[in-house]
DNA sequence: CCTTCGCGTCGAAGCGCTTCGACGCTTTCG
DNA sequence: CGAAAGCGTCGAAGCGCTTCGACGCGAAGG
């Protein structure tokens, strides 16, 4: 564990010289620069990131802000994660998960105060969300992944509005007019979650532009949930002859009742997945047609925007909008009717 | 943003006073301490981490190891980690995600010598990993999420042997003979990932004992390589009634190839999903039979173990194996010949 | 030719906390 | 009744780094 002072003693120089040649913040002449950098080499020294931070008030840490009760490891998220961890540390930063118990203002604040973390990636927006005003508070850069209403600070989201236009040109395209939409639990379609919101309103208007009848269901994420509401969808207008499922863990549910009322996926009930990850995708059977975002894209861009926010502060908020892509499998169809 | 300085100057006591009030390293008096916390409260105090951890030479984090290049944002994977981040942070401690991307030995030194962390955890091992002695001569405390093959560190880790034993005895009972075993990808049983190499052990003992033919084969992780490697089994020995997969993306494909060829699942073949998620389980059709431990108690155990040997680093390794537990859905019934 | 400037370097003052030794008191016990 | 032993508190010395002001020096400018 070689110091900085180490350092300077073998190469013969200041400690500060040491500093600047490491970190370039003041000219150095290339002799000493080649000196300090041996002496490094020979002793193996790489600077405390600790101390570093305390006096420099910068720690090279990022939270990732996740709320655990809900959606807990979901496969989407955690692909989110990941590649903002990657990214993070190709910047040079390192990626804190800081997991809240949602509801817990209290314990945000007491992060943030704590000098540990640059800045903060906030998974799971809300329209409005109670963590935005508590980081700008305390004056801590961040990115959302997702987006508020206010649409005003720095964010990587997945373009809604051409998700939902996407999925309805499909379906319109194979002839379906009957279309039920599967969300996410009630409770978060109230929570005013952007990305369901937005996806919603994306969809009706889609529809009522194309003159396709679209009903709206939540559901919980199970497979049990998944089987009665697709009972409740046929049951309330039989001439459905599309689903847009949005709610993995509901998928299979959905099918299988389907099939039990001897429907068959796709001839007689097309289904599209939206935000499904393709391994999921993979499972279903018949293999899903799905719209969705490359969930990596999305964290790395959110994490490249902080560290550029971080490093340039004065550029003012970066906004990333990822496009989806349709990848048609087998569970989508002609409707019969057309 | 109120220093300890702060706190003592308006409680009327020493910086070190605070300090002791706070940590309780040393005897503080009732009314001493109520100043302390009085003033504290009054202020908003909240310790700074950096320096905390630059004094005291703890900085209150561990990190997560995560090969990245395999089993990318693997969902199983994902649960253990916010499992663990949620543990970690229940204890006081924070999370840090270290993504490598892989066979970076060097690149691991420069974490542990930066100062950083209090300890690891370890995910992905293989029998014969790199990174125990990197840590070990780092003098870094770890706990791993698996085991090496001396078994002589602290881990926590699904109990292989049972899985093994649990899955044998499930298609034994319903008088399967001739079974199939389908894995990761070859390279990742090459490089000996523990996990995979004492399932194969004890698979294959299993077998042995109830003399049923087991075959062993392995599959990238691809719907398509599952797909080829269902004919491939089914070509290789078309009495086999029954397939032990550990390989959820493989899983689709897999199911879906038997059903060209006529096989009903489960009827003609019965299928077993080896450490796949309750996810998973859900959305093939049939619903798969599983035998799986909950990942979040992996996870949970690993940051405890972790914790605990940085508290008290006396007592030796903790070592916690979590057993399995076979969920039976509709993917497995009895075998045709029986 | 003297001033001005920028370059390259140094020394020292922190960053906010932990921790160690010391000190004055009050108890306790032989 | 005096010495030993705690108890509760204080002061000061760091932890390893960044950063600011200063300084000597050679080059450029009037």
């Amino acid at each position: 564990m070689a110091t900085m002072a180490d350092v300077a003693r073998l190469a013969g120089v200041s400690l500060s010289t040491v500093s600047y040649a490491l970190s370039g913040e003041r000219p150095i002449s290339d002799a000493t620069r080649q000196k300090v950098l041996a002496a490094m080499d020979e002793l193996e020294f790489s600077p405390n990131a600790l101390a570093r931070g305390l006096a420099s008030r910068r720690s090279g840490i990022i939270a990732l802000l996740l709320p655990t009760d809900e959606s807990d490891a979901d496969p989407f998220m955690a692909e989110i994660i990941v590649a903002a961890a990657e990214a993070a540390r190709s910047s040079g930063y390192h990626l804190l998960l800081w997991t809240e118990p949602i509801g817990s203002g209290g314990e945000l604040r007491e992060l943030v105060r704590h000098g540990l973390i640059d800045g903060a990636l906030v998974l799971a927006v809300r329209l409005d969300d109670q963590r935005i005003p508590a980081l700008t508070r305390a004056g801590i850069p961040f990115t959302l992944i997702g987006r508020t209403a206010d649409d005003v600070h720095s964010y990587a989201d997945a373009d809604e509005e051409q998700a939902a236009a996407v999925t309805m040109d499909h379906l319109v395209s194979l002839g379906h007019r009957h279309v039920a939409f599967v969300g996410p639990p009630i409770d978060q379609i109230d929570q005013g979650y952007g990305i369901v919101v937005r996806l919603i309103d994306g969809l009706t208007a889609a529809a009522e532009t194309n003159g396709v009848a679209l009903s709206i269901h939540s559901c919980e994420r199970t497979a049990d949930a998944g089987r009665s509401v697709a009972r409740h969808v046929l049951d309330a207008d039989p001439r459905t002859s599309a689903a847009i499922v949005m709610n993995d863990p509901a998928l299979g549910g959905f099918i299988g009742a389907a099939r039990d009322r001897g429907l068959d996926v796709p001839t007689d009930l097309s289904v599209i997945g939206l935000f499904s990850t393709s391994l999921a995708a993979s499972l279903t059977s018949p293999p899903l047609t799905t719209v969705s975002p490359v969930p990596a894209h999305i964290g790395r861009l959110a994490a490249e925007n902080l560290v550029a926010e971080l490093r340039r502060p004065d550029e003012g908020p970066r906004r990333d909008l990822v496009s989806v892509r349709l990848s048609i499998r087998d569970s989508t169809t002609r409707a019969r009717s057309a």
